[in-house]
DNA sequence: AAGTAACTTCCACCATTCGGAAACATTCGA
DNA sequence: TCGAATGTTTCCGAATGGTGGAAGTTACTT
């Protein structure tokens, strides 16, 4: 993880770590594997993957190594649809329209975080995994979720988080943000213009409304997201932030 | 969890408790109410949740409740990819041919756990979620496992997970349960008759060749799941036990 | 079969966790 | 609107639960 509070339980933060770590690998991990790639020793991790094991959400196979188990499995899918699965079919339209990949994202602590993702049928596309966290300073969501937000609060959020620049087209200084930001305000939506990754561009809109701040994008590479794209692509993102907004609304009449 | 090791990392077990009550939650629950559903003080919690938000498994909303983060989501898929997603268009294929519900579990410790399933169309059908732990004695994938186990593995496992009856159809006792694994083993396949749930049949085969112990099966009422459409249902669902030992063979093979 | 590497268990020590009390924030009712 | 009640968050010293080096066990390689 990219940022963890130094007052957590750090044997919590270390299990989840170790989880984190055999996601990451290809299949199965090794215990020394894990040791090497987490710098702990070998007891500390045994002691906590047994306990994982236990309780179901890492398995050790009969070669010894580890995976990750079934007790994941009901978490992952509770959380999938309370955050993001419902917009899942607003984002394929968005990519039927547009034809580039279309994400949602919200704020997660002092990150935004993707929840959905419908990718491009293009071969050369952009993937971004769901789950992902990435800086809000950098990315189109972020900053199209921070420019919802008052000045003193998006201080906040970036003096924690720090403003690390990626690319030497990413902003370095808040108050160079909080010009874009303005910008953004008065534009209706928010570009990440090679600021995330060099070689692609990303527009965005905040969906009104929503429980937690929440931002949609549309992006892909340079040569095909350019201003021609935008002009085609703010108004679907737009009216799919809108019908987002409007099912969330309907979701939360009905309970 | 039904099953936890006593020699657990305290912290660990306790967070895990919590995400649990958060995902069986409607949406959102309150640091009240997790305290009276998990039995723990309230700073306990308090510090659990801080150490879970900061780490993106658990969101604070901005009405103080808590739901489950976005931090989730990409484990919970890497998990239903590694254990049993690939298995799905199989399980489809019992379903299409049978019209009853169809899973698949594996060996998790001293439980199995169901990590797919496609649910028959029928209204009234079998529903038994992706993730759930059910005890290996008194279900018809867990006895189609534990037949392909040695006695005094039996032994250990059952001994360790213990042996309780939820139907008076259920095995409550090891030397009954070897004679039904005997049986299971010379027959082909494993029934459970009412042992889990009344009003519920299953048939279960064993998936050969698994790395972990693995079944598949096809449940539902007692109405229309009879010998007759045993006859039926054991040659397609060994057909397809087959076949996804055959798929995981090849993906083994192709990496 | 022997040697090596990897994994698992043990247990004394102390760092981290725990939870009661206090402080703070929100909600509810008059 | 204000005060009381309820719910949440923070603090910090006590003690317990987590840690990790050392020893034991298992699996793999030659």
């Amino acid at each position: 993880m990219a940022e963890r509070a130094s007052t957590g339980v750090q044997s919590v933060e270390r299990a989840f770590e170790l989880l984190e770590l055999i996601t990451n690998a290809r299949y199965e991990v090794t215990l020394s594997e894990l040791a090497e790639l987490a710098d702990l020793p070998l007891p500390t991790i045994h002691r906590l993957l047994r306990t994982l094991v236990s309780l179901g959400y890492v398995r050790q196979l009969s070669n010894r190594r580890y995976g990750l188990g079934p007790g994941l499995i009901r978490m992952g899918e509770v959380a999938s649809r309370q955050l993001g699965a419902w917009a899942r079919p607003h984002l394929a339209g968005v990519v039927a329209q547009l034809g580039e990949t279309a994400n949602m994202a919200i704020l997660d602590g002092d990150m935004a975080t993707y929840v959905a993702q419908v990718p491009s049928a293009h071969s050369m596309r952009m993937f971004t995994e769901v789950g992902r966290r990435v800086h809000t300073h950098t990315s189109g969501v972020g900053k199209a979720i921070l420019a919802q937000l008052d000045d003193a609060h998006v201080r906040r959020i970036v003096g924690r988080a720090g403003m690390p620049t990626p690319t030497d087209h990413s902003i370095g200084d808040v108050d160079a943000l909080l010009e874009d930001l303005a910008r953004i305000r008065s534009r209706g939506y928010s570009i990440d213009d090679n600021e995330q990754e060099r070689g692609v561009r990303c527009y965005a809109v905040a969906v009104p409304g929503m429980p937690s701040q929440t931002a949609i994008s549309v992006s892909g590479p340079l040569t095909r997201v350019d201003e021609q794209f935008a002009a085609r692509a703010i108004p679907i993102l737009t009216e799919a932030a809108h019908a987002i907004a409007a099912d969330i609304e309907n979701v939360n009449r009905r309970s």
